[in-house]
DNA sequence: CGCATTTGACCAGCGC
DNA sequence: GCGCTGGTCAAATGCG
């Protein structure tokens, strides 16, 4: 069953040829250095700290170094959970574990809608206390699918938005 | 007219 | 129990 918890394509709204998977375009509007700010919460498979540190690296460049997506084979490994995700569970289990996973990215991005490659249905939009800047709130559009993410201006550095992913698309 | 977005209302969880 | 906050709902609104 193929399902995956990550960005589909690019955060980027031109693709080269087409190919969500091609090298990134140049587009002053939307640079394509982006990072994990913070994972949020392992799923059960990974709750073994020491193994979840060595997939960071492997899938998605280390946690403190910034990830420019410039290269096919650094796209796709990223938007995949790694091989072994669905290692020795059942539906059940994996739904069960799929329904827990969340986790942020933090991007450089002048857009307020970023393109992730899947259909959004914005939900709401709330003014947070923490930030002079509102949270967005969306869901998968397509039926049967859970996913749900946020998407807030770092009020650190209102250049960056954080966006946070919850649960697992159960379709591509 | 149909569908997506907006936005105030409502709800749940938490701390006091 | 009460108030605060974040998350969701749903009626109203806007737009193609």
């Amino acid at each position: 069953m193929f399902s995956s918890f990550a960005p589909k394509s690019f955060p980027l709204s031109q693709h080269q040829n087409g190919n969500p998977y091609s090298p990134l375009a140049t587009n002053d509007d939307q640079t394509c250095e982006f990072d994990f700010e913070d994972i949020l919460d392992n799923n059960q498979l990974l709750t073994d700290q020491s193994s979840y540190q060595e997939l960071i690296p492997t899938h998605f460049g280390t946690k403190e170094q910034n990830l420019v997506m410039q290269e096919t084979t650094t796209s796709v490994s990223f938007m995949h959970p790694p091989n072994n995700f669905h290692m020795q569970v059942d539906d059940r289990e994996q739904e069960r574990v799929h329904a827990k996973f969340k986790f942020a990215l933090r991007m450089k991005t002048k857009l307020e809608v970023i393109d992730d490659g899947y259909k959004w249905r914005k939900y709401g939009k709330k003014k947070v206390k923490s930030s002079p800047y509102p949270r967005n709130y969306f869901k998968c559009s397509t039926v049967g699918c859970n996913v749900k993410k946020r998407i807030e201006r770092d009020i650190k550095d209102s250049s960056y938005v954080i966006t946070t992913y919850d649960g697992v698309h159960n379709h591509i």
